[in-house]
DNA sequence: CTCTTTTTTGGGAACGTTCCCATTTTATCA
DNA sequence: TGATAAAATGGGAACGTTCCCAAAAAAGAG
C-alpha cells in the first residue's frame, strides 16, 4: 500500500504520535523535524486519505452533481462553485446523475456513506416531489440550483427566469415590436415554465394580445430551435422572436435566414442563457446573460455554512438573482 | 456518523461477521437475512465507504482530470469513459487541474493517498518533460488523452491530428483551391503543431506552395480567429481558410462576411473537431470530426487493464484513432 | 441414530490514521 | 542548583469495515 506512518516513525527514530503531530502542524522538536523530514522525503510517504477520513468524519470534498459534465452552460457555475470551494478548504469533485440517478436517489449515498461532505445539485431535474422530500429529510448538507418546486427548509439558488424575459419583452416593446413570438423549451422544465410566465406577464402588462399559435415548443437544442422557427414562420403575423435559449434562438435564426428573411432588418431575435457562442453566430445574438458565476458562489458559501454548522436550518432560503440584457445585432427597429 | 455494522448486528441479534457478510453477497440463513433486511432498512443503514476502502484497498472511483470541466470538446470522451467505466465496475469523478496544478503534479496525489484507483488525464498539456516522467515513474495507473511527448512506457490515446488537416488540404485541392491560408492554434499546443504539420505535409504533397504569410496564430477562441482572419484579409491571394479549430473557424467566418466577402463564393473556410454549434453557424461549417467517444473508450479500457492488473506494462502503447472529415456548406469550387 | 460433510456463524486481528492521557524531556526562574 | 512550569513525546484506544480461522449448527449418508 506504500510506505505507513509507522514506516516514517521507525525511519526517524520516533513514534507514530510525532508523526502524526508534526503532519497536522503541530511543534515539534527541531532535531525531530529534520529527521521526519528527511525520513518522508526518502520514503515518498503520503498519508492514506481513507483512514484520515475514517477517524475525522471528513472529507474536505464537495459533490457537485450536474446532468451533463459538459453542458457549456454550467463553466460559470462550476468556476464561482471551484472559487468559493477552494479558499473554504474543499476540493470539488463533479459527477454526472445520468449515471447516478436510478431509482433511489443514489447520489445521496455519497453523503451516507461518508464520501462527501456535502452536495450541490446543478440544475436538479426533480421527477417527483418526493425526491425534493427526501433531500430535505437526509439531514446532510445540500444545496440546490435552479428549480427548488416551491419548498422551503432546503438551501436553493435560483436565476430569476421570469424577470430576464420579462426584460426581453420591455426592450422588443421600446423597438416599436408588438407582435412577439416565442419559441417556449421542454415542458417540464422548471426554467422554461419561469421564462414562459415573464413572457406572459409582460405581454399582459404592456398591454399585447397573447396568440398561442405564436408559441411553439422546442427541446433547447439548435435542431429543435430550427423546427420550431420552420413552423412559426408559416404563421406569420410577427415581426419579433424570443428563443427561449441560446441555442434554440440560434436554430431559429438558421431557419429565418434560409426563409430568405433579413435579421435583423425583417425579423428580430433575441436568445436566452448568453453562451459563449451567442456573440459570434451572425447576426451576434441579442440575449439575457446570467449571473452564473454569482449563482455558483452563493451555493457554495450556503453548501459551507451548513457544513460548518454556521447556518442553522431554519434560515435556510431561496435566492433569486437577477440576469441582465445583453445588446447585440439580432434587433432591429419596426 | 450514523448507523454501523454493530447496530445493525444487534438490532438483528447476529454478529457483525454475518452483517459484512450479507452485505458482500455471501449465502446466510433465509431467517437471519430477514431479520438483516429489517434492520437495516429501519436504521436506514449504509455502509461507510472510508472504511470499506481502508481495509481493501480499492475504491472503485476512476479520477478524470481535465483542464476545464465545461469544454464542450470533452463531452463525447467524458461519455466514452463512463460508459466504459460503468460496465466495468467503475464511478467516474472529473476534477480540474487549474485548482489542482501546483509546483508538485498533485493530482499524483489522488493516488499516492489513495483517494483513487486510477487517473485519465485529459488534453494533459505538460510543462516539462519531467512531468512526464514523474508520471511514468509513480507505478499507479494513469492513461493519457492527447501528447504524451513522444515517451513510451506512458499509455497515451491520441487523434492523429496530422491526418486530420491532411484530408482538409485534400479536400480543398479537389476543390480546385491551390491558395490555401491557415490560422493555428497556440504553439504550445502539441495538437496544434502536428496539424500544422499535416498542413505542410499535405501542400509539400499536392505540389502547393507554402507562404508563411499566410499562416497567423490564434488562441483557439473565436475572437481569436476573428483577429488571425481580419490580419489574413489584408493579405489577400488565397481562396480558402483553415482554421484549426471550430471556434478560430466560427471567428474567422464573421470576420470575413464583415469584410464584405460571400462564404462559400468568394472564400471557403474549414474547421477542426466538429464542436455541435458548426452545424448552426451560418453557413454551416465543413470541418473534421473527432472520434471523442471512442478516445474515452480506448482510455478507459486501457485504465481499467492497468488498474486490474491485466496489462502488461510493457504493453502500453501510444493509441491513434483516426478523424473524419465531415463536409456542409462553407467550401465552394474555385 | 450416529458419524461425516457441508453450511452458517462469531470472535478477533488488521487496515492507517487521529487523539487523549500519562510520562519524559527541556526550559524558566528564584 | 533545585523546584516548577512548559514543551515534547510515546502508548494505546478508537474509527467501521473485511477476512481469516475455529466453532457451532444443519444437512446428508449409512
Amino acid at each position: 500500500m506504500g510506505p505507513t506512518i509507522h514506516d516514517v516513525a521507525r525511519l526517524a527514530g520516533t513514534s507514530k504520535s510525532t508523526v502524526s503531530r508534526y503532519l497536522n502542524g503541530q511543534q515539534v522538536k527541531k532535531a525531530t523535524q529534520e529527521a521526519l523530514d528527511k525520513a518522508i522525503k526518502e520514503l515518498n510517504f503520503h498519508r492514506n486519505a481513507n483512514a484520515r477520513r475514517l477517524v475525522l468524519d471528513r472529507t474536505n470534498i464537495i459533490a457537485v452533481v450536474v446532468d451533463n459534465i459538459s453542458n457549456i452552460f454550467y463553466s460559470g457555475v462550476i468556476r464561482g462553485i471551484e472559487g468559493v470551494a477552494n479558499v473554504k478548504g474543499y476540493n470539488c469533485t463533479f459527477l454526472s446523475w445520468t449515471s447516478n440517478y436510478s431509482e433511489e436517489i443514489s447520489f445521496l449515498n455519497l453523503l451516507y456513506e461518508g464520501q462527501v461532505d456535502g452536495i450541490i445539485l446543478v440544475s436538479f431535474q426533480k421527477r417527483k416531489n418526493e425526491d425534493l422530500e427526501r433531500i430535505r429529510e437526509s439531514q446532510y448538507p445540500i444545496a440546490l440550483i435552479g428549480d427548488h418546486g416551491g419548498m422551503d427548509g432546503i438551501f436553493a439558488v435560483d436565476v430569476d427566469n421570469a424577470a430576464g424575459v420579462y426584460d426581453i419583452v420591455g426592450y422588443l416593446h421600446s423597438l416599436g415590436h408588438r407582435e412577439i413570438a416565442y419559441i417556449s423549451g421542454p415542458q417540464h422544465a422548471a426554467a422554461n415554465q419561469h421564462r414562459f410566465n415573464g413572457y406572459l406577464q409582460a405581454m399582459e402588462t404592456l398591454g399585447l394580445t397573447y396568440r398561442p399559435e405564436w408559441v411553439v415548443e422546442s427541446d433547447w437544442s439548435s435542431q429543435g430551435g430550427y423546427r420550431a422557427m420552420q413552423q412559426l414562420l408559416e404563421r406569420k403575423g410577427f415581426s419579433a422572436v424570443i428563443g427561449s435559449n441560446d441555442e434554440a434562438a440560434t436554430g431559429a435564426l438558421r431557419a429565418i435566414q434560409e426563409h430568405g428573411l433579413n435579421v435583423p432588418k425583417q425579423m428580430s431575435v433575441v436568445g436566452y442563457d448568453d453562451i459563449s457562442i451567442s456573440e459570434w453566430v451572425y447576426p451576434s445574438l441579442t440575449t439575457v446573460r446570467q449571473p452564473f458565476e454569482a449563482i455558483g458562489r452563493k451555493a457554495a458559501e450556503g453548501l459551507v455554512q451548513q457544513i460548518e454548522g454556521v447556518q442553522d436550518k431554519k434560515q435556510e432560503a431561496i435566492h433569486l438573482l437577477k440576469p441582465k440584457l445583453i445588446v447585440r445585432d439580432s434587433c432591429g427597429t419596426k
